[in-house]
DNA sequence: CTTGCCCTTCCAGTCACTGGAAGCTTAAAT
DNA sequence: ATTTAAGCTTCCAGTGACTGGAAGGGCAAG
């Protein structure tokens, strides 16, 4: 099946499948004899298998890794596991990271009385910056 | 004074402090007469707010929008929390993203045995996507 | 006078795409 | 049969917010 086809099916563009195959994360698709790539069932069910991972928020490289992983049938299921843990870890921090950034800017928010006169506790609070410094 | 010196006093690199200028976000620095960038005690509280402001997740863009506000007197604090609470708006957005993810994430990995045998319920679980599909 | 740091500009790279141009092939509509 | 439309190809450029590095000039100390 033509690029297209394999788009709609694995859910992800043309442009993106292009742009995975130029990056190597994907192998290079086979190609019919007008030079269009053509896909297999195979092929469409590995795009899937990205697009999932991506979803999932790793990153182009730990997907390549997790693709790999996937296609190998004598993998161990701990480098997995590491990978997905360490992601784990990340996206907890990130969510930690965020929830304090939540905290300090909803305090801003609710000290700022958003009338048309010019005094604002936000503008404040950003020009003073963190206490701890 | 000079660039390293702002930057120091600043928090900002000066590599970021050029990247500001130029992209417009702060005011062209005056020049000395050896065509050193010059820098006033102004101009370093100014880089200070956009790093405060950076460091709270504000776009260059969003951050381009609130210095100008902080210089203006005029302003009404009814601007300044519009953005304040997009802001906030996107960053809860972000972390309830964040947290489904690790909902998610933290799931398979609590399946996965993580040893040296294959089967591994985080690929299958990549594999099969979203139930929602 | 040379060492070493600071400053200048400009170019390239990051990450993961996305958009668009220019030029093919193929399929459908007239 | 012709024309249009869609789909495919490659390549180049842009996104956001920097960061790194090269090439070259300024400046103070040893």
């Amino acid at each position: 099946m033509n690029i297209g086809e394999a788009a709609r099916r694995s859910g992800l563009s043309a442009k993106t499948i292009r742009y995975y195959e130029e990056t190597g994360l994907i192998a290079p698709a086979a190609r019919a004899e007008n030079g269009y790539r053509d896909y297999s069932d195979r092929d469409v069910h590995k795009l899937r298998f990205v697009r999932h991972a991506r979803g999932l928020g790793f990153s182009v490289e730990e997907c390549s890794q997790l693709l790999s992983l996937y296609q190998d049938k004598e993998r161990h299921s701990s480098d997995v596991k590491a990978i997905a843990e360490q992601h784990l870890a990340d996206v907890e921090d990130k969510i930690r990271e965020l929830q304090e950034l939540r905290n300090t800017l909803s305090h801003l928010v609710t000290c700022c009385h958003g009338d048309n006169r010019p005094d604002c506790p936000i503008l404040e609070g950003i020009a003073e910056g963190p206490e701890d410094q």
